[in-house]
DNA sequence: AAGGTCTCCTGAGGGC
DNA sequence: TGCCCTCAGGAGACCT
């Protein structure tokens, strides 16, 4: 599953591999991943035919790349997407729904579930307005700490909740968010505004740490030939403290891991480490 | 305004 | 072996 680690790496395969490029023609072969683009798939097409790529840029997880008329393609890898950069005539992936041919090699979109897709914005250059909302990430110089802090103790939300709200923080999915609040000891329950500054900036800290050694990770798993990188950093199955343990000791105090039900998925906690905050009592109001 | 739920989508994996 | 069920989840839509 894609979270900031492993889209940051796709963004930086683009920019090696796919910046500078012209785009000569555009095969959509699922109509799904367009969805987004009002154009449909042929005008979706007919929009990018003869546009060069001339950045690649990433906000939380959405990706765009400039073209050299002030649009922008935009993509959103959801839960199973990738990006690949592939010599041409070699067999189509099991589940490819979108080509690019670029001459000497083509970009292809593929998604088993089609939770991602692609977009033309607009004069979406500089910053698609479809992703404005979005939050900066961690990693961004002008994401504002104190800002996030404020927010987050302004609001009545869980931390977990509040940590995969987009608009607060970009780049942060169920999986990070589950290991940062373990490395931060905090349950994912506690209310943002029953937190003190302390414990959100801990949070954060423990959030840019998880999410950092993953980056460093990501980006060793490229190769020199191909843009072949999607939700599975490798990361994952030797550094997870919590996400996907139930059962299994907490590596810091022994206690078994807890898996709950959260928004239609899961969270994993150390109820030791992460203690389950006690239910506000009722207030009754006349 | 903010919080909460529902929905989209496909394949893996479990139970029988 | 094969069928049916559940699960995984990002983020927009929608309701309260």
């Amino acid at each position: 599953m894609p979270e900031l680690p492993e889209v940051e790496t796709v963004r930086d395969g683009l920019q090696r591999h796919v910046v500078g490029h012209t785009i000569r023609s555009v095969a959509v072969l699922h109509p799904r991943p367009v969805r987004r683009d009002h154009r449909g798939p042929a005008g979706f097409a007919t929009a990018l035919t003869g546009r060069r790529f001339e950045a690649a840029h990433r906000r939380g997880k959405y990706l765009w790349l400039p073209l050299d008329n002030g649009d922008a393609l935009l993509g959103h890898l959801g839960m199973s997407g990738q990006l690949v950069v592939q010599q041409p005539g070699r067999p189509d992936e099991p589940h490819l729904r979108v080509r690019f041919d670029l001459g000497d090699r083509e970009l292809r979109f593929v998604d088993q579930r089609m939770f991602g897709g692609l977009a033309v914005s607009e004069g979406g250059a500089e910053l698609p307005r479809e992703i404005a909302h979005i939050a900066r990430d961690p990693f961004d110089p002008a994401f504002d700490d104190d800002l996030f802090v404020g927010r987050v103790r302004r609001r009545t939300a869980g931390i977990k909740r509040l940590l995969l709200d987009q608009t607060l923080v970009s780049g942060v999915g169920n999986i990070y968010a589950d290991e940062a609040l373990w490395r931060a000891q905090v349950h994912g329950d506690r209310p943002g505004e029953r937190l003190r500054p302390v414990d959100v900036r801990r949070v954060l800290a423990e959030a840019r740490a998880v999410m950092g050694a993953a980056l460093l990770h990501g980006g060793t798993s490229f190769d020199a030939l191909y843009v072949n990188v999607n939700g599975e950093s490798g990361y994952f199955d030797r550094s997870l403290h919590a996400y996907g343990r139930e059962g299994q000791e907490c590596d810091r105090c022994g206690t078994p891991i807890r898996r709950v039900e959260f928004m239609n998925r899961s969270s994993f906690f150390c109820p030791r480490c992460q203690p389950v905050p006690r239910v506000r009592r009722a207030v009754l109001r006349g």
